[in-house]
DNA sequence: CCTACCGATCGGTAGG
DNA sequence: CCTACCGATCGGTAGG
């Protein structure tokens, strides 16, 4: 009954570097053993299976998204503003949990069908706070006139894509990326008129 | 010395139903073999090795998104024309052999160093073809100031992100899913103008 | 293209 | 957490 135990931690970050690295299906339960110098079985002490190391990692990552965007979605904002800072959020938690963010977004097909019904499900819901602030713009006439669910998927696209290219090496920081992104989309999405501007934190 | 083997194709078909659905390292020859109602061991006699299926899969996609989009990259257009015709060809690519470009954008990862090196290679002499007609734009002054090689990743990230949910059972086709990229990565080059117009085949 | 097989490795367990 | 092991399956081959 202690506060937590950091060996699980341990082994689902070793996990999530090689399932990154080599696919889920192509990393053994000895690879992710051997990486903290334990032997193939022993893992067996701390995880149930080589499915629920996965089903952490995903879960982590996605209560992470969750987490920061969530309550910026449901903020009281201009909807310019609201998609801003909800793809800045979303694009600090791909550069700064970028394994686990990958392996989420990779590897989450690895699942056995019901919690693959449940990411799916989460995933749809997350969509849906960037379709429903897409919406507001176009209802607000900050946007013009498109197809919010589309946009939706085709934004989360670009976002999620950062996670297979970004590097902390490159030649731009995780929020240079970030506000590329969102002056992209927002100056697709309100066309006809200047980007809005005066930033908030 | 016929003009080409037909089971070949039939094994690099199931292939890449069966790379899609499950991943390369998740599905066994015997899988493939058994797709095609033959026994494990008689693949062999059409193929030298799984990862050879995997190649060939990866290079026949490769080849198609350079036949496709290669010439209108070479060829004599405004910038936004130009864009909007490769977005269109990469589109029809990526709806039209979508299983082959699944596997292709997924599963190189799981070619040899060699093998996978010349595919990166090839990835960024195809990525090259949207910066330069991105730089064009700059250049002419058609486009804003934005910067042309991430510009190309963005792009890219988002038109490749279509192979992984668009199903030919949509309310979309393939043609509008590609108009409306290419209306809204446009827009967001072209701001502070009204879009380019007239359309040529 | 099949049958029958190879050594290697897989996820997981028993028993300590 | 280790040793030693389980049955199953892997990619690939021999010999026809």
């Amino acid at each position: 009954m202690t506060t937590d135990t950091p060996r699980k931690q341990q082994i689902e970050d070793a996990a999530s570097t090689l399932f990154r690295e080599r696919g889920y299906a192509a990393t053994s339960v000895r690879d992710i053993a051997h990486a903290l110098d334990m032997q193939g079985g022993s893992l067996y002490a701390h995880v149930a299976s080589k499915e629920d190391v996965l089903w952490a990692i995903v879960v982590r990552a996605a209560d992470r998204f969750n987490a920061e965007v969530g309550p910026i979605a449901a903020s009281d904002r201009t909807a310019a503003r609201k998609l801003r800072k909800m793809i800045r959020a979303h694009v600090a938690v791909v550069t700064s949990a970028q394994k686990d963010a990958a392996v989420f977004l990779d590897e989450w097909r690895f699942l056995s069908p019901e919690r693959r019904a449940t990411i799916a499900a989460r995933r749809d819901d997350y969509e849906g706070l960037f379709r429903k602030a897409i919406a507001q713009g176009v209802g607000s006439g900050e946007f013009g006139r498109i197809d919010s669910a589309q946009t939706a998927i085709v934004i989360l696209s670009a976002l999620n894509g950062i996670a297979s290219w970004y590097s902390p090496d490159g030649n731009l920081t995780a929020a240079q990326i970030a506000d590329q992104h969102a002056d992209l989309f927002i100056r697709a999405l309100t066309w006809a008129k200047p980007t809005d501007e005066g930033e908030d934190p």
